[in-house]
DNA sequence: CTGAAATGGCAAG
DNA sequence: TTGCCCTTTCAGC
């Protein structure tokens, strides 16, 4: 499920499987008949995401654009590609492999100038080398919004989800309510440099740990936790649950219609 | 079986 | 801010 770490990993596995040979496209659900019969049998040059935005270029030029949304999932298996169960919405058939689109938010191909406009309407993805950190901190330094919601925001910083927003917040001690423009530079850079690593460990795991080695609970003599979304995490949907490290109930509101979790102690107002 | 929740984002008001 | 969209999964009857 996806934040943008997942996008990338699946950047990088459309690669590996179906790069520079043609690729049967299917929509077995039928909501993309047209589009999948444009695209079937083109050779898949390049896949590439941007924040949460996947973008496959095939070789008449054509981009299919693919947003997972809140619900999106991808499945992935060696050929025979099973029978169709459930609305699959994209089926890639390629040498090797297949690959299931399931309830994506979007599954459409853009012209260049959409592909353009997407781009530019897109901050700094953490993730991609080319990512300028000042163009976010343009955007948050004169906001009164929280930095809770401007990290959600995809026009801020694209790639970053509710889990890891509430994450860095939590490991940089900054109370999210805190509005933008009373960041300080260097508290920026602190959540900039803990986006970029936290999610470049994600693409390399698949799954999203935050608990410092020192904060387990193996090293805290707690018991072991299992978390919904399989990682280990400080504060995301532990809500009443004593924190990690300071034991005070994790609190968690609303916000910006999104659960936003929180502790109070280890995060303090200013 | 029904209903809610889920790591998003958009349009309308 | 609210409502809506997309789909699956899991809790609760």
């Amino acid at each position: 499920m996806p934040e943008g770490h997942t996008v990338h990993r699946l950047a990088a596995l459309h690669e590996r499987m179906f790069r520079g040979r043609p690729v049967r496209v299917e929509s077995p659900q039928g909501r993309f008949t047209d589009g999948a019969r444009r695209l079937d049998g083109r050779v898949l040059d390049e896949a590439e995401a941007h924040g949460k935005h996947l973008l496959l270029r095939f070789d008449d030029d054509q981009v299919l654009h693919i947003h997972l949304g809140i619900y999106g999932t991808y499945s992935f298996g060696p050929l025979p590609a099973p029978a169709p169960t459930g609305a699959i919405r994209l089926r890639l058939v390629g040498d090797a492999d297949y690959a299931d689109l399931r309830g994506p938010n979007a599954c459409d191909l853009l012209e260049p100038g959409e592909v353009k406009a997407l781009r530019d309407r897109l901050g700094p993805d953490p993730l991609r080398p080319d990512a300028d950190p000042e163009l976010a901190w343009r955007r948050i330094s004169r906001r009164i919004t929280p930095i809770a919601v401007l990290l959600m925001d995809q026009t801020v910083v694209a790639g970053p989800g509710n889990i890891y927003r509430a994450e860095v917040l939590f490991r940089a001690g900054l109370d999210p309510r805190r509005p933008g423009r009373s960041l300080t530079r260097a508290e920026w850079d602190v959540l900039w440099a803990d986006l970029a690593e936290l999610m470049a460990e994600g693409v390399r795991t698949g799954r999203i740990d935050t608990v410092r080695p020192e904060h387990t609970p193996e090293a805290m003599g707690r018991p072991p936790r299992v978390d919904d979304h399989g990682g280990e995490v400080y504060v995301y949907r532990r809500a009443a649950a004593p924190c990690l490290i300071c034991g005070t109930a994790v609190r968690t509101e609303i916000i910006a219609g999104r659960n936003l979790f929180w502790c109070p102690t280890c995060q303090p107002p200013r």
